[in-house]
Order: C-alpha cells, then structure tokens, then sequence
DNA sequence: ATGTTAATGGGTCTGAAGTTCCGTTAAGAT
DNA sequence: ATCTTAACGGAACTTCAGACCCATTAACAT
C-alpha cells in the first residue's frame, strides 16, 4: 500500500512513533523553558529525547512546526475546572489558577515561549488558538451557569467574560511586565464579573 | 582619551553614527515586519540598511538587542491622547487607537514581533516594559480627569484602567486570536469604564 | 509467524549565520 | 586647520543549523 503525500507517521502512528512523539514534545518543552524559543535548535531537541536528528527534521521541519504540535498535545491536558455556585468564587479561582500557571518556573516560561512561536508563524498561531478555544470553554460553564442563577444578565457571552478575566494577566506577562500576584487575579476576577453585571458581554 | 568598557556608539553619537542608527532601526522595523522575529538575521538588516555587516554587529550583537534598541526608538515617538471630556468617549478613542494601530499591517506586525522578542531576552522586557509605561502614563490623565469630575471613585488608580482598556485587544493579538475590530474596541472601552466606576481600581 | 515497507538513525555535506582582522573614514577635541 | 582615535566596512575565516543518503529497525497487514 503506497501512501503518497501523508505526513510521516501518520500510517503507522503506534508503538515507536508514539513513543518518538512523546519524547520529543517533552524534550522540546524542556528546551523552550530552558532557552527560549529563539535559542530552539531540533538537533539540540533530538539529542535531549535521544531521538535521531533527522526523525526530528523530518517530522517537525520547523521550530514552529515542532510547537504547534506541542500546544496541540496541551490542548489535550484539560484541567477540570471549579464550581463553587458563585460567579465570583468561580471566576477568582480561575483567575488564581491562571496567575499561577504563569507564575510557575516551567509554565510561565513554556507559556511565553509558545506565544513567541504563534507570532512567527500561522500555524502555530492556529494551534494556540485552538488550545485557548479549549480552555474557554471548559470554563465558559460557570458564566452559563451564572446566567440560569440570574446573577447576570440573559445573553451574556460567557466566553468573553472568561476572556476578560484572563486578558489583563496575560497583558502583565508579555507586555507591561507588572508584577502577576494574588491581587492581580482578584482585581482582574473582579473587573470581569462587574462588567459582565452591567450588561457590556451581553451579545 | 581612552573609553574602556564603554559600548560603541557611545563617545561619537553624532554625525554617521547616529545616520547607522536610524538607518539600523529602519532596516530591522522593515526585516521584522516581512519576515517576523524568527527570521530576522542581522546580516539581512545590514544589507537593507546599507551599513557593514560588522558594524550591526558590534553594536547591536543580537537580534534581541536591536529589536531592544527599536523599542526605544519607538518609546520615544508619543502619540497625543485625546480629551474629549467625558471617560467613555476617551476609552473608547483610545481602543480603537489601539485596535487600528494593531491592525494595520505594518505596526500589528511590529508589535506582535516585538512581544516575541521580549518573551525571549530579559533586556529586551525591560525596553518593552519601558515603552508601555510610557505609552500608558500618556493616557492616564483622561482616567485622572474623570476621577476630578466624580465620573470615577477617588484613588482610582489611572493606569490600571487603561491597561484594562488595551489588554483584552492584545489578548486577541496574541493568545485567542478573536477578530480585532471596532466593536471589540468599544466593548473593552465599556467593560474598563464600567469595573472603573465599580471601585475595583481603587488602589 | 512472515513479509512489506513506514519510520528511524547515523554519517556526511553545504550554505549561511556570526566572528575576527585590519585598513579606511570621519567625529570631536585642540 | 590639524590631530587623535572612535566607529565603520570589506574580506577572510569558523562554526553549525539543517538537508541528504542509505542502511537498519519495527509497525501493521496477511
């Protein structure tokens, strides 16, 4: 059977390949925390995953490429998200939880680098949003379920009040460089919620 | 007169060391555009510039220090707010200043190439901390204006209103990749003004 | 169990990024 | 106007990311 024009591994994705993939996005992550995404080198990747060099090349072809596949396996890692019955509960823990991803040594490293990466190339920014269009709406929930309670207005966009409460951490992280602490996740739990009760996230 | 450890550039700045300069940051904001931060090679800048390779070199050594040197370059080049006496109408002239300068083909490109850079080099963080520092102080006076006329609670703290203005249109950018258009300019304009009155900038 | 061939991996090669050397030009002091 | 030397620029050199070749290994179909 000839398979022409298919990715590589894509027709006998088991066993060593799997294997290869998964050392590799571990060893890549290792590396984009280490360095930096601009110090990203694949043959650096293939020895630290003790992978051939040229599987890597092969496979990957790119930097980017190599972390679009990365954010592609993160998107997979759901974390389950809260619901303590109060909108404000609700959106300051997934405030905290975001501050404390970005805070973490690996994390907010392997975060940085990620969005480096999405900027230099469409798909790799397709791949990033991808993964947050997951993530909001695991948490999107609780702003429906805030709705039903009626502790919003009807029509409020829970995906835009979720944005909100994660925007300003993000903005801290990569561009005014404002500490990322506990009061700045309450502040911006806070802002959201108090514009998405005065009618602005209604669609 | 000998001048060790000082940094090229430093003890003749007039003159042709000052034309490489503009032509250097020119070059680079252009490299950086068409290309993105991944693919920007200092030997490519040199050429458009039409200066030494050697010269980018020793002065700037690494991307990263030109992209720095760019963003101070940028630092300095203000752009007057608007007054228009009233908080909303404000915000709102600000955010869409933001959405259309991130849109526009060439500064969007900029920005976001230059976000890239500093995720990857602390020296470069700071320069880009610098110019959204200054960038928000200029804005500031509108949210101060508003607190003097009673439209916002006293000890409203001016900059984290106007960061919360630009931080859902760079999330957009960077993160979710959500359209950037006029509307998401006025709703994070309205949702800024509206946690603003609520007191939860009050430092 | 066996065969087919997808996928890996070591070795080699090449073009370009980045460094060094040294002669030339011009900024700023006198 | 003249002098000192900071800063520039061309060219040769080094290094290494990334491409290519081909032998080896092991997934999956039978």
């Amino acid at each position: 059977m000839d398979v022409e024009g298919a990715e590589p591994g894509m027709v006998r994705p088991g066993g060593r390949t799997a294997r290869v993939r998964e050392s590799v996005l571990r060893a890549a992550g290792d590396a984009l925390v280490e360095q930096g995404f601009d110090r990203l080198d694949l043959a650096d990747v293939a020895r630290r995953a003790e992978v051939g060099k040229t599987t890597v090349y092969r496979r990957w072809s790119s930097t980017t490429g190599l972390v679009a596949d990365l954010l592609t396996d993160m998107a997979e890692q759901s974390v389950p998200r809260t619901d303590t019955g109060s909108l404000d509960e609700d959106l300051r823990a997934n405030a905290r939880l975001v501050v404390r991803t970005l805070t973490d040594p690996r994390q907010g490293a392997l975060f940085a680098a990620v969005i480096a990466a999405a900027t230099c190339d469409p798909r790799t920014a397709e791949a990033l949003h991808r993964f947050y269009a997951v993530r909001i709406a695991e948490w999107s929930g609780c702003v429906d379920a805030a709705v039903e309670r009626g502790e919003l207005p009807a029509g409020t966009d829970a995906g835009e009040v979720i944005r909100a409460v994660s925007a300003p951490l993000y903005y801290r992280l990569l561009a005014s460089g404002d500490p990322l602490d506990e009061a700045a996740a309450d502040r911006a739990a806070e802002a959201a919620a108090a514009a998405a009760r005065a009618g602005v996230y209604v669609s």
